[in-house]
RNA sequence: GGGCCCGUAGUGUAGCCUGGUUUAACACGUCGCCCUGUCACGGCGAAGAUCGCCAGUUCAAAUCUGGUCGGGCCCGCCA
């Protein structure tokens, strides 16, 4: 007898069905008692009025078991309909106290973090926790598939890398045979130089790694990136734009594929239109103005700031999204175009969005001699990085690219206090396991 | 790297300031009994904690002090 899954009981009424699953729950009223059954298409419930006939009441949650009968409409049960119980048998018992209930909404277990990360596969079996992922993934579906429609080719590039980067960030030394290297912190130099090959548009979706001794709501050691870098653009807001249309796509996409996992998380979908955007010089001059920031030393967004601008956006746009552009040069990477109109100014931008920054991206120097002025400008070797900057003697054109912390779009996406919640299996300061 | 905070049954908390009527309380879970429409089911009962660990103060420590281990949040930095 085939398997039928948990989802598709409403389609099967009358018929007689096998289901395979976990015991979510076994709850007895009475004489009668309910037993859902759980598997990766959602829950269902079953019914006997003979609980002592199928040792019901011995099944312990969490039990993989195997029911048969038949499928009877019921308005009174969730799905519409339920399955009268048939047979049922216990195909393999937990063998250890369940460490927390898996039935429950997360407000009201109410676990700690370390808690749920512990524990972590046997947690994601609580549609909540569960839920998280299955939006995620609807995230990279549509950052890949929204690509590929726009002519850009999936690459995979190197984790393992010689030289430390961008700078700023702190690496994660490796020990490779007798040579020293590096987890790559992005696929930056990389999709650079696969546009220089000829690819034009690539995208990348990669796990990128940063030592930085950080512990915050935010920052995990190592998260998905996703990148995309493309040649031929005519300036930033290329980049920008793309992004912006990727957006409204995935919007679109998460209310039509996601809503059962958006509505169970409490989360709200935001609008997406043309997302403002506002000059880092012009971003300054509201926090002083509108909430009486001092803004003499800053270079960069703090965290307030950030919140305060998307509080800005709001009010002024109505949007939940906004462009920072022309961060200073001296804050930004030296692949990073300057203006040439306002040398102090970068082409490169964030994107805010529910009080955080979500994603960074600029437009590069394809320019030889240009970039190795601004290596040198910022101190640095030029020789160090003589396998990226090969490609750029033999004409580069005008690009530019960004990257998405996918894990930080996924925790705005469904307003989770923090971003470990949106990891498998997050890597942090003292987190190694599991 | 800097600052602030938290460790009490399987889980989440109260109690701690102001040490002693505490036999360490409550909710969920677990176990037992009852309930024919539950879906956070309900009712009655039971078991389950040397209060993170070590030392100190005291007649007396979950409670005060110091150390230690584990954890959380914010900032710097970043996605």
């Amino acid at each position: 007898m085939e398997r039928t899954l948990a989802k598709e009981l409403p389609n099967r009424i009358g018929q007689r069905v096998r289901l395979l699953g976990w015991a979510h729950h076994i709850r007895p009223v009475g004489k009668i008692t309910f037993l859902l059954l759980r598997d990766r298409t959602g829950i269902c419930q079953a019914v006997t009025t003979d609980p002592a006939k199928f040792h019901l009441n011995d099944v312990k949650r969490e039990s993989i078991v195997e029911i048969i009968g038949t499928v009877k409409p019921e308005p009174q049960a969730r799905q519409g309909c339920e399955l009268e119980l048939e047979e049922l048998k216990v195909l393999i018992e937990p063998v250890a106290p369940l460490p927390f209930e898996v039935n429950r909404s997360k407000k009201k277990l109410n676990l700690k973090l370390d808690m749920i990360l512990d524990h972590r596969a046997f947690a994601l079996r609580n549609p909540e926790f569960g839920a998280v992922f299955k939006v995620q993934a609807e995230i990279v579906r549509t950052f890949a598939e929204f690509l590929r429609q726009e002519g850009f080719l999936e690459v995979h590039t190197s984790k393992i890398v010689a030289a430390g980067t961008e700078g700023g960030t702190a690496l994660f030394p490796i020990q490779y045979f007798e040579q020293k290297a590096y987890l790559a912190q992005s696929p930056q130099f990389y999709k650079q130089m696969l546009v220089g090959a000829g690819y034009e548009r690539v995208f990348e979706i990669g796990f990128v790694y940063r030592a930085e001794d950080h512990a915050t709501s935010r920052h995990i050691n190592e998260y998905l990136s996703l990148d995309y870098e493309m040649g031929f653009i005519q300036s930033y807001r290329d980049v920008t734009q793309l992004e912006n249309r990727f957006l409204k796509q995935l919007v679109a996409n998460l209310a039509k594929n996601c809503a059962e996992e958006i509505q169970l998380l409490g989360a709200r979908l935001p609008e997406v239109s043309e997302i403002p955007e506002i000059h880092f010089r012009d971003a300054l001059e509201v926090l002083r103005k509108d909430y009486g920031r001092d803004t003499t030393s800053m270079l960069d967004l703090d965290p307030e700031g950030e919140r305060q601008l998307c509080d800005y956006a709001q009010k002024t746009y109505n949007s939940e999204f906004l462009f920072v552009t022309h961060y200073p040069r001296q804050t930004r990477p030296f692949y990073t175009m300057w203006d040439p109109d306002d040398p102090e100014y970068t082409f490169g931008f964030d994107l805010l969005f529910r009080g955080l920054e979500v994603t960074t991206g600029s437009q590069r120097i394809h320019d030889y001699h240009q970039l190795v002025e601004n290596i040198r400008h910022f101190g640095l070797n030029p020789e160090k990085f003589a396998f990226y900057l090969e490609i750029f003697q033999y004409a580069v054109p005008p690009h530019g690219g960004l990257a998405i912390g996918a894990e930080r779009l996924t925790q705005q996406f469904l307003g989770l206090n923090n971003i470990r919640e949106a990891s498998f299996f997050p890597r942090d300061r003292f987190r190694l396991t599991p």
